[in-house]
DNA sequence: GACATTGGATAGTTGTGCTGTCCAATATTG
DNA sequence: CAATATTGGACAGCACAACTATCCAATGTC
């Protein structure tokens, strides 16, 4: 297909497209001339992708092209996930290094589930500089809340991980996407489950408290 | 406190904060005369609270000062809450209606919760159009996915808000700003660990393969 | 051979979040 | 009381991200 079809398919306009091309968000299309380039359904797939990992998970271009490039690059689909972990642990510019005591207790929560991570992980930066964060802000949070988090997001992880290695028998391109995709479009379907959980927590107790 | 104290306690450069009081984001100190205004404590509060929601959070600076009007005139907690999921629900501009189908899998989830939801609650919009994206994608999620979140999600929930009930029997106000800041800020928390979880599920499988 | 389309290059636009400059009115200090 | 410093207020400017628009020569297509 041409330009002007997959701007029709992918839904998004011509000069985006040419925009992304110059960007190396997408590969370039097959030469089939001097003025003209074959696109095919991979393209297509792949806008959408860009699409969805800007609009939805929020990720700005840069950040879409380093995931996109361990998509392309990875060997693994846990090192596909791990790139794309990695990418995502801190937003650019920001190098601020956390506390001593915020790390130290991501370690025990990790040592606490059982979990092993490097030293020095980004995950675990990340996680620290989160945790100074609501402390700055007066809202510190309590060991129990992080182990709470931890046991709850076992099984989710447990089930994840799980269905993506059930592509990778069969496609393990595939299952790299699927992996990366699974992170991070995923993230607002959490997240939107929880709030929602929130507010009808919340509202049992308030009937509760308005019965008594 | 003055201006230049301010500044200094919070860490923000004189030029942003006269930006936030600018824009309603901070509260004019009191005028003492023409050129004078004091400062106190809440201020300091008020401007590491825009801060940690702009760059922990990535809301943008609108979405800050709803989220802050929701604090600042709530009645309740829940109220707060319910106030500052409904401005999060939707990126701005951003009025797509989700389809018919992912609205029933919504409703079909929240009826094996057992969780009440008002037709057309925000939420639940935000909630299918994310399933429709990831259909979208490619990438389309199980029902049995969105039951395993919910199981998830139900006792961290739970512990979320029973916490912020505590402190509203001593003072209101503050579990308004708990409840908010807790929805908001933990959600990087949440996140980075079911990604060192994923990992840690990951290198299981990878070494265990490895050993076979 | 006329006409539309493409790729490539380049410049312009919009929105967001600050920064910088200026000034008159005041405090503060000596 | 005078010199100096600081403040609030208004306004313009800047940097970045993500497009969007324009132009053009080469090339397909009919």
């Amino acid at each position: 297909m041409w330009m002007a079809e997959l701007s029709a398919r992918s839904g998004c306009s011509v000069p985006t497209i040419k925009y992304y091309l110059r960007e190396g968000l997408l590969p370039a299309g097959e030469a089939t001339g001097a003025t003209r380039a074959a696109y095919d359904d991979t393209h297509v797939r792949r806008l959408r992708l860009i699409r969805a990992l800007t609009e939805i998970a929020g990720l700005r271009l840069e950040t879409v092209r380093q995931v996109l490039h361990g998509i392309d690059h990875a060997e693994s689909w846990h090192e596909a996930v791990g790139s794309a972990h990695t990418r995502l642990g801190a937003s650019p510019g920001d190098d601020t290094p956390p506390t001593q005591a915020s790390l130290a207790r991501v370690d025990g929560m990790l040592a606490r589930q059982r979990w092993e991570l490097a030293p020095g992980h980004p995950q675990a930066v990340q996680l620290a500089r989160a945790l100074d964060a609501l402390d700055g802000v007066g809202h510190p949070v309590s060991d129990r809340l992080l182990d709470l988090y931890a046991a709850a997001m076992r099984p989710v992880a447990a089930h994840e991980v799980l269905s993506v290695l059930e592509i990778a028998d069969t496609d393990v391109e595939a299952s790299v996407e699927a992996a990366v995709v699974g992170t991070l479009l995923q993230e607002p379907l959490l997240l939107g489950i929880r709030r929602i959980a929130q507010e009808n927590v919340s509202r049992g107790l308030a009937e509760e408290s308005a019965e008594t």
